[in-house]
DNA sequence: CTGAAAGCGCTTACAG
DNA sequence: CTGAAAGCGCTTACAG
């Protein structure tokens, strides 16, 4: 004879069913929107659940069920139009088919450790979507053997997984440049921590070999931390020396306080200065950035349908695997 | 009989159970670290666990003892150091408590009708902490009655709140002001939509009304977007016109592209233009900007503080309510 | 269309 | 220290 310990007892599915004067299941069907119920019986029903104040308790329909109806996102941090847009996309998906979202930001050291800790929120739900991290280490006998996972941005010869080709568009880059008669840069990030992407030396390397190809070079790469603070004072710096040259920033944020320095110097963009960006996030359509595009709502629509499909048994494959490409889109910088 | 469908079926604790040859109750015992548990018997059931390769299922867990463990955290959106600290200061909390938070923001106008349908994800958690958004519309009729609530950065007569005086803090950024011979300026940013803060408004108030109390007045007030592209545009408006000028922005965010703007133009920030934000993000330590600093941690930290509390039920009074003071950070501009 | 009942996988007071 | 069993609040095949 368990549970003594006097909780506030809940109203139940039972209460209700009392209330209305009918069986349990019938209440069951009601909130499930079963079509065979009688209308009279389906109003009764609702009637008491809203006089008793009745609210399901998710936990027992997901035991009884074996389902949650829940996807967990992984992601390496959440600042940023990236991800913002990343995740609309997963979610309309998800929400198109009845799931809701569990986002799970790694913002920090902590979070990460969090994560192999209390897997309690991995577990909970029926699907998981990871993006940039390696997962491999992260999952590993944290999850049902079972639960579907996709990989975004991040190859995987375990799970299915859905990825850019940086290095390409690294080369989009470079074959735009190349034509170019002016010193060439490059502004990128350089990855300090397990966790984060890199995305940005596969562009790099990408951008260089194509320069490399047309007989060019790179005169100098600046590596910046991923914020606007550092950006500026090297964006000083080279336009304090160079009224005229090209340069690639491997992800569209970099490009803006570049841009905005060299425009508050009166330089012409678009002309003596040309700046090449990538991802072509929002900011990069608001001031015009010419960039390497970056399909990001397709990315987070493509591994959302994967993983319903994988959840719902509808592949029959081993491990799928989605490399989509950049392209390159001309703006006025 | 239900269950036909055929699932695949999960191993559980009753397998753990044969296989170590013990009863369910003492594989639960170890699961939970009870120490009335023989070594030996623990250790076969360790075995067991690892042999079969067992994970537990949360949702029995939740169902059985009426906890989940998790919180959940309401935000207005995720971009930027803001939420960072945060979000930190609440898991530390919560961590602490055993707890996990779930992280909801609503990003978009899709997040926010998805919080008033699926509104299971409330449901399952034993707290919720929102930030910023007003939750009475949100939470009304669709979470337990039960299920405490802690507001942060909105009153509420009928949650717990942690609120920030922000009023208190324009007042202290106009005292500031006061006493400098030159124009004032504000560049703020107006709300626009429902889910919007109002902090920027009561800020701008209390900055007024310091500076009606000094004799003085604000010359003009520029309302932008929350980003950068639009305050470097202002910036640019301002500086071109006035070389000497104070500029009080109501978040640290929106001063970062000011001073930038001005020292490319070679202006002397600090001697001829003043600019002084609000927040103390780190972006204000590292650029040394003058700020009204917000205790964002202390915010966090008292807010999860208190919803542990409240789950204990180690609280008596109806409504707690505190309001933190912020102060002027003088630094380099 | 509807009710009674089994079962989802745990926890825990009880009785050894 | 340990096992048997009740109970958490749902869903659903079964038999009307």
């Amino acid at each position: 004879m368990p549970r003594l310990k006097q909780k506030i007892r809940r109203i139940t599915i039972k209460d209700v069913a009392e209330f209305a004067g009918v069986g349990v299941g019938t209440v069951s069907r009601v909130l499930n929107n079963n079509p065979h119920v009688d209308s009279k019986t389906r109003q009764k029903v609702l009637d008491a659940i809203k006089k008793l104040g009745y609210i399901p308790n998710p936990h027992a329909r997901r035991l009884s069920t074996g389902e949650s109806n829940l996807i967990t996102v992984i992601t390496p941090e959440m600042k940023g139009d990236f991800y913002q847009i990343l995740l609309s996309a997963i979610d309309e998906v998800l929400i198109k088919n009845g799931y809701s979202s569990l986002l799970y930001p790694l913002y920090n050291e902590r979070k990460y450790e969090g994560l192999k800790k209390s897997s309690d929120i991995l577990l909970s739900t029926d699907g998981i979507i990871v993006d940039g991290v390696n997962v491999d280490n992260i999952l590993k006998g944290f999850i049902n053997p079972q639960t579907p996972v996709v990989c975004l941005e991040q190859d995987s010869d375990k799970y299915d997984s859905v990825i850019v080709d940086n290095y390409y568009g690294g080369i989009l880059a470079g074959d735009y440049f190349s034509d170019f008669d002016m010193d060439i840069f490059v502004v990128t990030h350089r990855k300090s921590h397990e966790l984060e992407s890199t995305v940005f030396d596969e562009r790099l390397e990408g951008f260089q070999e194509s320069l490399e190809r047309k007989g060019r070079s790179i005169d100098k790469i600046y590596y910046v931390p991923l914020d606007w603070e550092s950006t500026f004072e090297v964006a000083r710096r080279i336009f304090s020396r160079y009224k005229r040259c090209a340069i690639f920033t491997t992800t569209d944020y970099l490009a803006v306080p570049i841009i905005e320095v060299a425009r508050t110097m009166e330089l012409k963009v678009g002309k003596d200065v040309k700046v090449c960006g990538f991802d072509d996030l929002p900011i990069a359509q608001i001031l015009e950035i010419t960039t390497i595009k970056q399909p990001i709502y397709d990315m987070g629509k493509i591994a959302a349908d994967l993983l319903i499909k994988r959840i719902n048994g509808r592949i029959k494959e081993k491990i799928k695997r989605y490399v989509l490409k950049p392209e390159l889109v001309v703006r006025s910088t």
